[in-house]
DNA sequence: AATTCGGGGAC
DNA sequence: GTCCCAGAATT
């Protein structure tokens, strides 16, 4: 047991447990390069590891380079999505490929300060990116990050409505000093949240930790703002997913009759749909008032 | 700081 | 039905 593969405390335990755990997933092979760890984190924002898997083999295969995304249209990019969901992030990752071909020759920048310039890069994926694909020591925050700790090191069960400051801090204060010891201790952080310090049932009979603070109150119950949780059946969010699996199974352009929905009947909600899609640029409207994925007629 | 942006699977 | 998921952009 030494310093980079484990030891005592908290970072110590977390890389044994990692060692031990983690998943063989394929952006972290050894070798995988920054592109392609760029798409892992786009396509993970919001999304289980188990549904980006398939997409993200493709995508890895057929755009092996930013500039071949950035010679795709917005469509066969929006296509590849398939269901992923937040199509948006198709449409600012196509964007994303032709800055980096075109001023980044053809690559991924390693500074987060650049990284946080580029279209659907936040706080969370630049340090993703920084510190998984170019090993840097600074803090990776993701929701995993944050519940683990907010249980160990604070003592509540649920991290509460985000900041980016306090997340930023809590977590540098945690890091070990060396960029690989570091690095791998974000991974194994957000490993051992996403599989054992988990949201809905912890499975703290199995947890490797040492010492954690939620344990040793007694896991209390949070308390705090509720999260609002949004309604999906019925509203213009889902209309809108919808009409766009209907125009990615299309061959070509879509008339505005033919995408009449047996799932509501509403025209009025189809006519918001299509023009909220249309406004961000999801899909857009031949001459003859057609609609098909951009770029696809 | 609060809202909005999909979709599917677990419970 | 509710909750959750490697968040970002906008207001």
């Amino acid at each position: 047991m030494n310093a980079s593969t484990g030891g005592h405390g908290p970072a110590g335990e977390l890389s044994d447990w990692y060692a031990a755990h983690g998943r063989d997933l394929p952006w972290r092979r050894a070798g995988t390069d920054a592109w392609r760890i760029l798409l892992s984190e786009v396509m993970l924002q919001q999304t289980p590891v188990a549904r980006v898997l398939p997409v993200w083999e493709r995508w890895a295969r057929r755009w092996p380079a930013p500039s071949d995304m950035a010679s795709a249209t917005a469509g066969e990019v929006l296509r590849e999505w398939g269901s992923l969901g937040y199509p948006r992030r198709a449409l600012r990752l196509h964007e994303c490929a032709g800055i980096l071909a075109r001023e980044h020759d053809d690559t991924v920048p390693g500074d987060v300060e650049t990284l946080l310039r580029l279209p659907g890069i936040g706080a969370y994926t630049a340090r993703a990116i920084a510190c998984f694909a170019y090993g840097q020591r600074v803090p990776v925050v993701d929701i995993n990050v944050r519940r683990v700790v907010a249980r160990t090191v604070h003592g509540r069960g649920d991290p509460g409505p985000p900041s980016t400051r306090r997340d930023l801090e809590d977590v540098a204060e945690l890091l070990p000093a060396g960029d690989a010891d570091a690095s791998r201790f974000s991974a194994a952080l957000m490993e051992f949240g996403a599989l054992t310090c988990t949201a809905r049932a912890p499975a703290c009979g199995t947890c490797p930790l040492t010492e954690c603070r939620w344990r040793a109150l007694g896991f209390p119950a949070y308390e705090g703002p509720k999260r609002t949780t949004q309604k999906f059946e019925g509203t213009d969010r889902q209309a809108r997913g919808r009409l766009m699996a209907v125009l990615r199974a299309a061959q070509g352009p879509v008339a505005r009759e033919r995408l009449d929905v047996a799932w509501t009947r509403d025209p009025a909600q189809r006519d918001r749909a299509l023009g909220t899609l249309l406004t961000d640029g999801l899909i857009e409207q031949t001459p003859s008032g057609e609609f098909a994925l951009p770029g696809e007629h």
